[in-house]
RNA sequence: GGGCGAUUAGCUCAGUUGGUUAGAGCACCUGCUUUACACGCAGGGGGUCAGAGGUUCAAGUCCUCUAUCGCCCACCA
């Protein structure tokens, strides 16, 4: 046993135990109707993703759930994968060839892809791998990625059904685009920041006047070049009279009408307002309404086309400087004021968005959005904690359509095919008041090429270009990653058994992108719900309370915590720091509670493991146990039943927090202190007790730290199997005996104020003492006697007297609570001044308690509205607090004489 | 403009449905090479629970308002 060393070390058990796992399929997990299944999908990282500490919280959170419902027998499926994270990889990618010198355009499109593949083939199980280190128990050899032959068959007929039903539709509108990446995104994917800028006053003249102007406020000046209109409320009287008139844009050149519409904001600026249809939407609908001119000026990269005049082949930033000076050198500039605005950012490359009119597909999500309202307002998905319900609703509940098509290349290819004959053939698509296009000839939706086109028989067919939102495939993720919409017969077992999912496990920012839309695919595709408990955990966030991002040099990567502390180290302190729901503030010393955790349950093992042979243990047997022994028991299935209760209510900071106080601060501290001079004389049944305690606790905490609760388990005696695969203990609640808890504590505080008694005397702490200890009851004399070596030990006295109310002897400091007073026989000298000074704020203090207490017990109201397990309560206090005084004084008294 | 969260010890945070003297970890102070552990042991100091009002026999906990910080949503050009 002395090959165990001092010092826990992750690193020589760690990688061992997760290849064990794995090499005995411990992780597996088939359908198998003799069990309950339990089911998480992990949220798939992207797969240029490396682990983040959000990842770490995230999955810690996932294999505590998984582990705890495999220990609990259920048939506990993690299903893994990755997300191929369309705009995020393909910028990588493209970053890659631009040190290259190369552009996406200059390999075209086939060769660009094959580029991504063979990238995704090399990096793709990065973040795969470090999911390992971190000990995450999923079943691997059912990884997924998206754009997996069989997933992507699942996307194209979702695609093709959604048509079918009329809920996907093209149209042209003013959607969210990103100049950078050169894309349309969806609102989710455009979030708003609020910039410090400027609101600018710019003068219209009219045409026929030019000496007089009307003036518009506009954020954006640059947009003034693809003015159509300027538009002011049919109610505003200061500009009544001009309605149907013309102004000259300036710098154009170009005649506008003023026209009049009630969405104007009088108060607003000027109460006139530039109308731009396309770039803005409020515009884009002025512009329809009031059949304006749509005049787009700007390239898809944000540079000012043909339309611009003189300003073209000007980025639109530059553009609008130069247009703010040309406008103040004409005199057309009134003024600028500051103005805070919220702009659009996309999400990927942080760009200001540019409101673009393009074309665009679309999914009306309304329709989809009613089961999935219905379903969390019935609870049949419960969100925890709940008041994200209200977030969930709330987004659904105003639900925009969904803008799904990209145009970059990595992704699924929407199955959209266009017959060149028909296209010509018919009209210009014509769009209707809802944007839906209304001539569909020419379009043809499809899983595969068709050869010719169904309506004209033409082969001159190409597909549309555009990829779909990656969102548009993870939203299917809970029954797609089971082979989703194949027929076999294990697919369909499979699903059938493990869908619905039981929990899922996020972020508060993937709410809408993720969590919204796979409820609705849920609904939409197998008609039930995706998963029953929606966990919402906060995000990791620095010391100070930011973000952790590469940019910011803030970051704390796990897997440093990982090979400094160990993975155990890492899951135990980010859980126990984590409360429900709230964000966490991080610094690396975070970490050392759960290695100095870890490396504590090393040593109490060790401890144990020196102690106990290998040979059988006896049994245990309720009737021979001591009274040490019955209280750690006691404690441990107290522990045992709050930990299962926590961990069933997401409470896992709560369940961390029971584990070590009950390890830490009751085993260690209390019961192997006492147990030392048992397992010295050779007491069997203390041993016994000193194992199966660890062994318990050992199944206790393997959810939150697997590794070491495995290694620990593999050392001890008549272990066989894994402890990944014991049932989880379950409280017994008639080893749970209150009176012994009570009993114990009462023991405890006698031992601190023994303690506490000889640093207040300046007694060395090796100095044998002699202690007389005197008590009130004759029950009490009883337990303590029974426990007189015990006591002997712990206070490391020489002589020990236990009595009913002893006389104070002379020369002697002494110390008391309600039940006991301790003298301890004075030798030397002694800080008496300090003794009293002590002694006055104990008695101050209870004298107030006292006081606090008694008026309560005078008040009537109190008497009459309390219950009455309350008001017994206060009267014992009043009892005891009364009875301590009465010691305390006594002491304090005989000290001064 | 709406919504949510936070404000408790020097720091980071717990505090279940209101009910004894408000807890933990870290930091701090005093001791300790006590043969499991200094990543440790023993003992200790430290809080007007952001502020104001209210409900109640009883408020850190419930209600109202205020302040500060943070986050989310929203087509104020």
């Amino acid at each position: 046993m002395l090959e165990i060393s001092k010092q826990y070390n992750p690193k020589e058990v760690e990688d061992k135990w997760y290849k064990f796992w794995e090499d005995n399929n411990l992780f597996k997990a088939a359908a198998n109707l003799d069990k309950k299944s339990f089911c998480i999908v992990i949220p798939p990282p992207n797969v240029t993703g490396i682990l983040h500490m959000g990842h770490a919280l995230n999955n810690t959170y996932q294999d505590i759930l998984i582990r705890f419902a495999r220990m609990n027998n259920f048939q506990a499926l993690w299903m893994p994968g990755t997300d191929h994270a369309g705009i995020a990889t393909q910028n990588v990618v493209e970053r890659q060839l631009a040190k290259e010198g190369l552009t996406r355009q200059d390999l075209g499109r086939e060769k660009f892809l094959e580029r991504v593949w063979a990238w995704r083939q090399q990096y793709g199980s990065t973040i795969i791998n470090q999911l390992k280190k971190l000990g995450a128990s999923c079943d691997w050899q059912r990884t997924r990625f998206t754009m997996d032959e069989a997933y992507s068959q699942a996307v194209a007929e979702v695609f093709i059904s959604l048509w079918d039903k009329g809920l996907i539709y093209q149209g042209d509108k003013v959607i969210n685009w990103c100049p950078r990446c050169q894309t349309a995104l969806s609102d989710e994917e455009a979030p708003h920041q609020e910039l410090e800028s400027h609101l600018y006053y710019l003068k219209y003249p009219f045409k026929d006047n030019a000496s007089e102007f009307v003036t518009v406020a506009t954020t954006r000046p640059e947009t003034m070049l693809g003015d159509s209109a300027v538009a002011i409320n049919p109610k505003d009287r200061r500009y009544k009279k001009f309605i149907g008139k013309t102004l000259i844009l300036p710098l154009i050149g170009r005649e506008i009408k003023i026209i009049a519409d009630n969405i104007v904001d009088m108060k607003f600026g000027t109460g006139a307002v530039k109308v731009t249809p396309a770039h803005d939407p409020n515009d884009y609908a002025l512009g329809k309404i009031h059949n304006l001119e749509f005049i787009n000026i700007m390239n898809p990269n944000g540079i000012l086309n043909n339309k611009a005049g003189r300003y073209q082949g000007l980025d639109r930033f530059k553009a609008r400087q130069l247009i703010l000076e040309d406008l103040k050198n004409l005199g057309l500039l009134e003024k600028i004021e500051p103005h805070k605005l919220s702009v659009g950012h996309c999400y990927r490359c942080h760009t200001i968005i540019e409101p673009y009119l393009s074309r665009q597909w679309f999914v009306k999500m309304k329709p989809l959005a009613k089961p999935a309202i219905d379903a969390v307002k019935k609870a049949k998905i419960k969100f925890y904690p709940s008041r994200w319900e209200k977030v969930y609703l709330n987004w659904m509940e105003n639900i925009q359509d969904w803008c799904i098509s990209r145009q970059i290349w990595w992704g699924h290819r929407l199955p959209v095919y266009y017959c060149n004959t028909c296209l010509q053939q018919a009209d210009e698509l014509t769009v209707n008041s809802e944007q839906l296009i209304v001539n569909k000839n020419g379009i043809i939706v499809s899983k595969t090429k068709p050869e010719k086109c169904p309506t004209c028989s033409s082969t001159d067919i190409y597909q549309d270009s555009d990829v779909l939102d990656t969102w548009f495939s993870s939203w299917l993720w809970p029954f797609a990653t089971f082979g989703w919409p194949a027929k076999d017969e294990k697919i369909i077992k499979d699903l059938k058994y493990f869908y619905p999912t039981s929990a899922l496990v996020t972020a508060p920012e993937i709410i809408f992108f993720w969590v919204a839309r796979m409820i609705m695919a849920g609904f939409e595709f197998m008609k039930d719900i995706p998963f029953s408990d929606v966990y919402i955990h906060g995000t990791v966030r620095d010391i100070q309370g930011k973000k952790m991002s590469k940019s910011l040099g803030n970051i704390i990567d796990p897997l440093d915590v990982i090979s400094e502390y160990g993975a155990d180290a890492l899951r135990f302190s980010l859980v126990s720091i984590t409360s429900t729901g709230q964000d966490v503030f991080l610094s690396k010393e975070k970490f050392e509670m759960g290695r100095n955790f870890a490396n504590k349950i090393w040593n109490a093992s060790r401890f144990i493991l020196m102690n106990v042979s290998e040979q059988a243990l006896v049994n245990i047997e309720a009737s021979k146990l001591n009274i040490q022994e019955r209280w750690i028991l006691s404690r441990l299935n107290n522990c045992t039943a709050r930990v299962s209760k926590q961990l069933k209510a997401y409470e896992f900071s709560e369940s961390a927090k029971q584990l070590y106080e009950f390890f830490w601060h009751e085993f260690c501290d209390w019961f192997i202190e006492i147990a030392k001079e048992d397992i010295a004389s050779g007491r069997q049944m203390t041993k016994a007790v000193l194992v199966l305690c660890l062994k318990e606790f050992l199944k206790l905490i393997h959810p939150l730290m697997p590794f070491i609760s495995e290694e620990i388990w593999s050392r001890l005696p008549n272990v066989t199997s894994s402890i990944m695969i014991e049932p989880y203990p379950v409280s017994n609640a008639k080893l749970i005996d209150k009176k012994i808890d009570r009993e114990m504590e009462f023991f405890i505080s006698l031992i601190s104020r023994v303690r506490n008694l000889r640093v207040e005397a300046s007694i060395e702490p090796q100095k044998p003492i002699n202690c007389l200890v005197s008590v009130d009851s004759k029950k009490d004399l009883e337990f303590l006697e029974s426990l007189s070596a015990k006591f002997k030990q712990l206070t490391k006295s020489e002589t020990t007297t236990f009595a009913i109310k002893i006389r104070r002897p002379t020369k002697a400091i002494a110390s008391a609570e309600s039940g006991f007073t301790i003298y301890l026989k004075l030798e030397g000298t002694t800080d008496i001044a300090n003794q009293l000074s002590k002694l006055e704020k104990q008695i101050d203090l209870l004298e107030q308690s006292i006081k606090n207490t008694s008026d309560r017990l005078e008040n009537k109201e109190f008497l009459k509205n309390a219950p009455e397990e309350i008001v017994n309560q206060q009267e014992e206090k009043l009892e005891t607090d009364k009875n301590t005084l009465e010691k305390i004084k006594q002491i304090y008294n005989a000290l001064r004489d």
